[in-house]
DNA sequence: AGAATAACCAAGTAATTTAGTCAGGAAATA
DNA sequence: TATTTCCTGACTAAATTACTTGGTTATTCT
């Protein structure tokens, strides 16, 4: 029962497009070097997030990636889903062809924690989560220093 | 974002024994014929329960598994954790020492996330879970044929 | 036109995890 | 003592994950 990094990469990177979604394009080797995720691995993520319709790449200078819908309208789940890191918690994939009756048992039970789990995944978009981090920080007057290390993130939130 | 079989098999193997538990100790190697499950592989899945209390080992003939609690005081996610298939989502394991401020923008959501899984999983028990099965078994009807291949299952829930 | 920039693409590899085997022991019962 | 069953540790095969390497194509700037 483990999320793996890839999908917290995905997700990370993906509200780092948000937080400059009006800024215009943002290149993956700036990503890469905020997060400190290898160049060719968020290729790789983004090839298939921009098969799913979620980014929409720009090449050449001044190129890079944007969000192909607005924050609101992109959740945690579509970017999860989007790079492959399905929420199939049961065997079978969803169908129910498990045929010895044991397997069939759980079934259920597997099924209805999938559901569980993609409808939080679901309530949370880009933007509300960005939202209530915001909400958190000026809450707890995150004015101490520029310490927190993505310069980006703290040019927006500033 | 997927649960292992080693997560599955324990679950079915305990359902097993929640089934028979007023009926004394259940052998592994009855559980592996009825599951298909390697013997030795049910033994080191049974290890880990036994050392988290979940079930006790009776030795020699007549032996077997048997629970250590009733079935309504053993939930899904005891089972889970018990084997080590740990419900952390986090990537640091639930303390707060991913440093760099782009793990620990994410962190809260990953944290969230594993909290409403093991809410689920705490919120089904083993009884709870065979009673609503066998609910649904009356409610189909299911005399249709002795069909459904586990003969034991068969026994307690005609 | 040419060089720089960046997305795009394919394939291979290293590390880790999963799922399982194998070979034996130790306690209880008959 | 022989059988049954739990119990243990070490070893292996396959799959998955997390990369790396080495390119190509499209776009812009000079």
């Amino acid at each position: 029962m483990r999320l793996s990094t890839k999908g917290r990469y995905a997700v990370t990177a993906m509200l780092d497009l948000a937080i400059h979604h009006e800024e215009g394009a943002i290149t993956l080797a700036d990503i890469s070097e905020a997060q400190g995720i290898s160049l060719s691995y968020l290729e790789q993520l983004f090839a298939r997030l921009r098969k799913n319709g979620l980014v929409a790449g720009i090449r050449g200078p001044g190129g890079g990636y944007r969000l192909s819908r607005p924050p609101a309208e992109i959740s945690i789940a579509d970017v999860i889903v989007a790079i492959g890191e399905g929420v199939d918690v049961t065997l079978c994939g969803g169908k129910t062809d498990c045929q010895d009756g044991e397997r069939c048992l759980t079934h259920e039970l597997w099924q209805q924690l999938g559901s569980r789990i993609h409808e939080f995944l679901e309530s949370v978009t880009l933007a509300s989560f960005l939202e209530r981090k915001n909400v958190n920080l000026v809450v707890r007057r995150q004015q101490r220093r520029q310490l927190v290390s993505i310069p980006r993130l703290q040019k927006t939130v500033a």
